[in-house]
DNA sequence: GCCGTTTTCGGCCCGACTGTTTTCAGTCG
């Protein structure tokens, strides 16, 4: 078993201790066990050999045990029969808003439910509202809970949650009570995706800016509005939280809720070693005074330095090392959107894009670009209305004349995005590939093949010499279609060997290959090319999704293709 | 269940809101 199924082993492990009611530390030694083993950078089987497992910080004894069994023999005792005592549908249960593992407990021990059928069924009797600690509210609330559970349960897209927000915040701004205002949480680190909108605000005069969000007019339902913290539900099913706090706490709250949660632990165990206790009111001298620090700070840059550390970008407080990198002076000058000369991957009306050759240029010429790729689907891509060989020698010749005519001062390269056959060969053969610019290559057919099958497959189309970059890694489509079985390392050195890249597909709806993977690639050589996979002109614009998920990334702008101007990026392909 | 160079036991980040209570537990982030 790898450490990902382990991971998520464990993450399970933690959730059913909750809902029986176990010390709480303990079950958060499993969720962090799951968490330490993903972001795990050195090779599991290495680990497991050499018995080195208990040296990784919060790897005790009884975790490197079970980590050992499941990765020899994929099956664990202790958890089998955990998963046996717990019945199913109480998981379930934690899905809806105002359960949690001790609440669901009562329920169980006290009226025997398991299932989410059974407590609706309850609540329908009014037995619910009986117990101890519920109430008519809490009956009310599981029952719209139950409900709304699929609706609302999903998380959402960042780039649409992004569009959502931005009114709210740029209202929010515009408030005479408001000083400062800022979104937080996810949000603002950049997620792929985001489960709620966190907004925080300055003021010294909360009430004008509660009422103000609250009574907006996508405002579904209000679930929560006191006097420093209200929630509403926006139509479409998006949560949205408003905190107000006093303008010199801002920065110390606007850190907090930005998170990550584990960047925020890591933060607040400094603040101790050094002798502070932080929260986000603010610095106190030690834990438990309750005086607040009379120190100037006000910026996050300002809060960073007075516990020794460079600024972090949000887009890195995910706890993958960017306190230790901070320390050291280490924090990457990362990739800016204004770096970005041009994109390599994007449809025209020729295969199933939505606008021709010249409205693509056009639209490139407004973003200042000074080169755009057309990679349309090659023949093997029927239902998107690939490109036969002498279709796709007709587009060359058009890219050609339409260079030569002056017309556009955004260069054009013509490039083919060639589908990889279920055997790893291309869909086009090596004499047509000569003639394009550059070619990508991705998989859009017979997804179900094995990990291995999957991973040749792959392999094979980048040791092809006309290969240039391997476009949405995972094939994933996020909140709608997991990757397709792959081997994402063995893959990510195929690149490197050959000397191909790998692109970051900026669509919104994949984001692939996946954040997390890009600093350990790009140290090990490989090079990026951020594609916004654009099928519209306004699509182009989604290369900005692929910049934010570059940073999250850790990658800066020499490792990305297309920051680099026009004559470089011809001689890379010519290389 | 994990950790520790004062510690092998006694901690583990912490505060707001809600709904239930009548001083607080559970949930959430």
């Amino acid at each position: 078993m790898d450490k990902n199924a382990i991971a998520g082993i464990l993450s399970e492990i933690a959730l059913l201790l909750e809902l029986k009611g176990e010390n709480p530390f303990k079950f958060r030694a499993y969720q962090s066990g799951a968490r330490i083993l993903e972001s795990l950078e050195e090779d599991l089987a290495m680990l497991v050999a050499e018995g080195r497992l208990t040296s990784i910080k919060g790897i005790g004894k009884a975790l490197a045990l079970k980590i050992e069994t499941l990765h020899k023999t994929d099956q664990l005792e202790y958890y089998d029969n955990l998963v046996d005592s717990v019945p199913p549908g109480l998981v379930e249960m934690l899905d809806i808003p105002g359960l949690g593992a001790k609440k669901i407990k009562v329920v169980h021990d006290t009226l025997g439910i398991d299932t989410i059928e059974k407590l609706q069924e309850a609540c329908d009797k009014g037995q619910i509202a009986d117990l101890p600690g519920f109430g008519q509210k809490s009956q009310e609330k599981i029952v719209a809970g139950i409900k709304n559970r699929e609706a609302y349960g999903k998380r959402h897209l960042w780039w649409s949650a992004f569009e959502v927000a931005g009114p709210i915040l740029a209202g929010l701004k515009a408030l005479p009570a408001v000083e400062r205002a800022e979104h937080a949480g996810s949000l603002r680190r950049r997620m792929e995706t985001v489960g709620d909108l966190d907004f925080l605000v300055a003021s010294s005069d909360p009430q004008p800016v509660m009422d103000w969000f609250t009574g907006l007019d996508s405002v579904s339902e209000v679930t929560a509005h006191g006097e420093t913290k209200s929630s509403v539900r926006l139509e479409g099913g998006l949560q949205a939280d408003l905190r107000v706090v006093p303008p010199r706490q801002f920065v110390f709250a606007l850190h907090h809720f930005t998170g990550s949660k584990d960047h925020n632990v890591r933060m607040r165990q400094r603040a101790l070693q050094n002798g502070f206790s932080l929260t986000e009111w603010g610095l106190r001298p030690e834990s438990g005074s309750e005086e607040l620090l009379e120190e100037n700070i006000e910026s996050e840059t300002e809060l960073f330095r007075f516990l020794e550390l460079d600024f972090i970008p949000p887009e890195l407080r995910e706890d993958f090392g960017e306190i230790e990198a901070a320390e050291n002076n280490r924090i990457p000058h990362l990739v800016e959107a204004s770096d970005i000369r041009g994109v390599f991957h994007n449809h025209t009306t020729a295969s199933d894009g939505h606008n021709t050759l010249e409205e693509m240029a056009s639209a490139a010429q407004v973003l200042g670009w000074e080169y755009l790729g057309i990679a349309d689907h090659s023949k093997a891509s029927f239902q998107a209305n690939g490109l036969s060989e002498e279709r796709l020698l007709k587009q060359v010749e058009e890219i050609r004349q339409l260079n030569e005519s002056g017309k556009y001062q955004t260069r054009l390269l013509s490039g083919t995005e060639c589908d990889i056959l279920p055997t790893g060969e291309l869909d086009f053969s090596d004499s047509v590939l000569a003639q394009v610019d550059y070619v990508v290559v991705s998989i859009h057919s017979v997804f179900s093949q094995s990990e291995d099958e999957m991973t040749a497959r792959i392999i094979r189309a980048l040791e092809n010499p006309h290969t240039t970059m391997l476009g949405h890694l995972t094939g994933r489509i996020l909140l709608r279609r997991e990757p397709y079985n792959l081997n994402r390392q063995k893959i990510i050195e195929a690149a490197v060997a050959n000397g191909k890249i790998i692109e970051l597909n900026a669509n919104p709806s994949r984001l692939d290959m996946d954040w997390r993977l890009w600093r350990s690639a790009a140290e090990k050589g490989l090079l990026c090319a951020i594609n916004p996979d654009a099928h519209t002109t306004e699509g182009l614009r989604y290369y900005l999704a692929g910049v934010n998920i570059a940073r999250k990334g850790w990658l800066t702008k020499d490792q990305i293709l297309n920051t680099r101007p026009l004559e470089q990026v011809l001689g890379y392909f010519s290389r």
